[in-house]
DNA sequence: TATCTTTGACTGAACGGTTGGTCAAAGATA
DNA sequence: TATCTTTGACCAACCGTTCAGTCAAAGATA
């Protein structure tokens, strides 16, 4: 058959697949989609560009793929109980916290996220899947602050929902010397 | 002389390079700086591709064009004595109206200026400018909130410009649907 | 008025360099 | 050996940029 087991080899790929992903990932995050290169991913990979044709068919599906890897891990992040529904000013300072911690940690995504959202020939790749996170997520908003009794929970959430973008858009430009802890703070007194 | 005036030919010439200016920020706020070619601006203008090197001796240093005039733009938005230094509930209610209003009149100049801030290998083509911007209505809103009484002006003042970042990305990416009057009135009770 | 001259806006073919994508050949492993 | 991985030279298409040449408009001349 194989000089390797068909497992083997497909344990390689899906490794060599996710090294490709995490470049990808990292070049197109600081240069664009159209100011990243092919050659410069691979590179990045530490591979020549040949080979990363046998693992994605085209530079577009290779973006596609990375975007739904990413949402993927967000929505697993939403599924996740432990994060899931805030009660009280406790839990929702905690899912606060939990949300800026993911974006943080996958910065790169949510940069590349964001370009491609504000870009109208882009947004097409991406908006769907945005669409359906952002419904979810808000979802969860308006029940809390209704359940909290607010004037106006739609109106609420949605304030609230741009709160997290523009601190998540914040902390991607200025990452250092942010005073996190302190709006944090301000976030829960107005908020929770 | 001349067939046609010196100052004739100033004020061809000026118009046509804010007709490409146009059509330049039209086009690369929708396919990004590296996404947008010199033909399709060149096609957006109206004009050949030569002639747009006769008003800007390259991509980069229109671009460099576009920000000045857009950063300029602001400056004088911020230096207008009509929307300055919000004092009262009412004023301050104002000015957040202004602001937005002119976001989005001038949304594709603001969704170029995100999409390069978020890009380390373009940011510096606009951080400095950005940076003193952001300080010059950070300080306006922080001497606000302690005039306020606030508990802690500059994390307010921060948590603010939050709300604007976001409310400016919420409304470029979805502008129409937006309840954008309930939300204001809900920022209005949280922080004028 | 009719003709000539001068000007600079304007065009688009052409250039060197880069891009996304292909492929034949070499390498690696059991 | 058989099979899959890996390479980098290679290609057509496209990029930003240049430039030789065209053109309409308006002053100058008689």
């Amino acid at each position: 058959m194989s000089p390797k087991t068909q497992q083997q080899f497909q344990e390689l790929r899906e490794q060599k697949k996710m090294q490709i992903l995490n470049a990808a990932l990292k070049v197109i995050a600081n240069h664009g989609y159209n100011g990243a290169t092919i050659s410069m991913i691979a590179r990045e990979a530490g591979i020549s560009k040949g080979l990363l044709y046998s693992y994605y068919e085209s530079k577009e599906q290779l973006l596609e793929a990375l975007i739904s890897f990413g949402m993927e891990k967000a929505a697993a992040f939403m599924e996740d109980p432990d994060a899931g529904k805030p009660h009280s000013k406790e839990s929702f300072a905690a899912m606060l916290r939990k949300m800026i911690q993911m974006v943080m940690q996958e910065s790169d995504f949510w940069r590349m996220y964001t370009t491609l959202l504000l870009q109208p020939n882009m947004s097409g790749k991406i908006q769907p899947q945005a669409q359906k996170f952002v419904e979810q997520y808000l979802g969860i908003y308006i029940a809390y602050f209704q359940k909290k009794g607010s004037r106006n929970p739609m109106a609420e959430a949605m304030l609230f929902g741009a709160v997290l973008d523009g601190l998540m858009f914040d902390l991607m430009v200025a990452p250092d010397q942010y005073p996190l802890e302190e709006v944090l703070e301000m976030i829960v007194e107005k908020f929770a």
